[in-house]
DNA sequence: TTTTATACTGTATAAATATATAGTATTTTT
DNA sequence: AAAAATACTATATATTTATACAGTATAAAA
């Protein structure tokens, strides 16, 4: 993310502290009233600096469109969200980083490094939906019948994992779809971390 | 606090939907256009009704203005875990009350006021299982498919929910239950609050 | 029974607001 | 050295928006 300038921070802050006071974003006019500004356009033009930014959005034809972006709001520690989006991405590196989230620590079993955003059907029949959020908490360590984040050569998936010797199974819980079997003598596979929990927005 | 009529429940749910949204409330003309009405003065005169009754405050003069009273604003939101144990109790009422965990308040598309401890397997089908957290929004106002926390005479469920004229329907997601028919004329049933998300734990 | 609250349609308009255009000047990046 | 971004003033205007006024109708409270 871009530094802002010193003028951007003031209007953000401008924006955040009409948002907390009055419960709605400011007018321009409010903005540079508040900032000593004589122009309406100085505002605006701060807007849209700070809008090309992705700091904020501006509904165009709408008053007092404004919001902040990926608000994240103290407490808790702060979890990225990860879009398993195709083939040999997905990791903890920012352009997959969708979002943050604040979670209590204490709601999972173990710590959640991230969430990762459920694509496909794979696991339907263990209500695991798409765009559900599954909490994973970072390990090469699992047992059998763990749900894993698991990367492969062309891939990386959330299955269920079972090992023994070097056959690697990942089974999702789906009879439409195929396990997959990888031999390990002649497949690299890696398990990125174990599936600890799931948060869904209706 | 008086009680909201149905109508008044619309409108500041479609308050709360807007801000959490768009991040910003909405105006008279929007409150329109999503609840139906063809004069402006439908959504104003609701909007002073919910003032009068202390629900919101209205800023006179500016435009997108209302703000919803007592909003346990941003940080952390501490919001309670409700075990749904037997038959008549599940309410806010401490005795109810599990723990309390920290949810982003941004998480969810509305405001959380609990969350539901789900028992038995009711809803398996649509992947809800036993002892998920479901996120519950308190209101009375709900369209025919939402899940609904409702409360029977002798019961309180977590179903689907299905109105026509007089007469409810309570739907599982699962075919060993069968669906609950309500004749409101006979009997009562109160909408405590809709499903707007889900925690589960592994 | 009269008043008050609810629940709207329909029309109108002053005021609020976004937003474009025309400038000027400084700083930063390429 | 040129281009782009920053940081504004100043003016104008179409559009958005709040808000008042005039009705109709029903249900609840006094």
């Amino acid at each position: 993310m871009k530094d802002l300038t010193a003028q951007q921070s003031k209007v953000l802050n401008c924006i955040e502290e009409s948002i907390n006071k009055t419960g709605f974003p400011p007018t321009r006019a409010e903005i540079c009233q508040k900032l000593g500004f004589k122009s309406p356009n100085a505002a605006e033009s701060h807007l849209r600096a700070l809008e090309k930014k992705n700091i904020i959005s501006i509904a165009g034809g709408s008053s007092r469109g404004i919001s902040i972006k990926n608000k994240k709001s103290s407490s808790g520690g702060s979890v990225p969200v990860i879009g398993l989006v195709a083939a040999g991405s997905a990791t903890l590196a920012s352009e997959n980083i969708e979002r943050e989230i604040n979670v209590d620590p204490s709601l999972f079993s173990r710590n959640v490094d991230y969430f990762l955003k459920v694509k496909g059907l794979s696991m339907i029949e263990d209500g695991i939906y798409e765009d559900d959020l599954v909490a994973i908490h970072k390990t090469n360590d699992f047992k059998n019948g763990d749900l894993a984040v698991v990367r492969t050569e062309d891939d990386v998936t959330l299955k269920y994992i079972f090992k023994e010797n070097h056959k690697l199974l990942l089974k999702p819980a789906n009879k439409d779809f195929d396990p997959t079997h990888i031999d390990l003598r002649n497949e690299s596979a890696e398990v990125e971390g174990i599936g600890v929990g799931l948060i869904r927005k209706n």
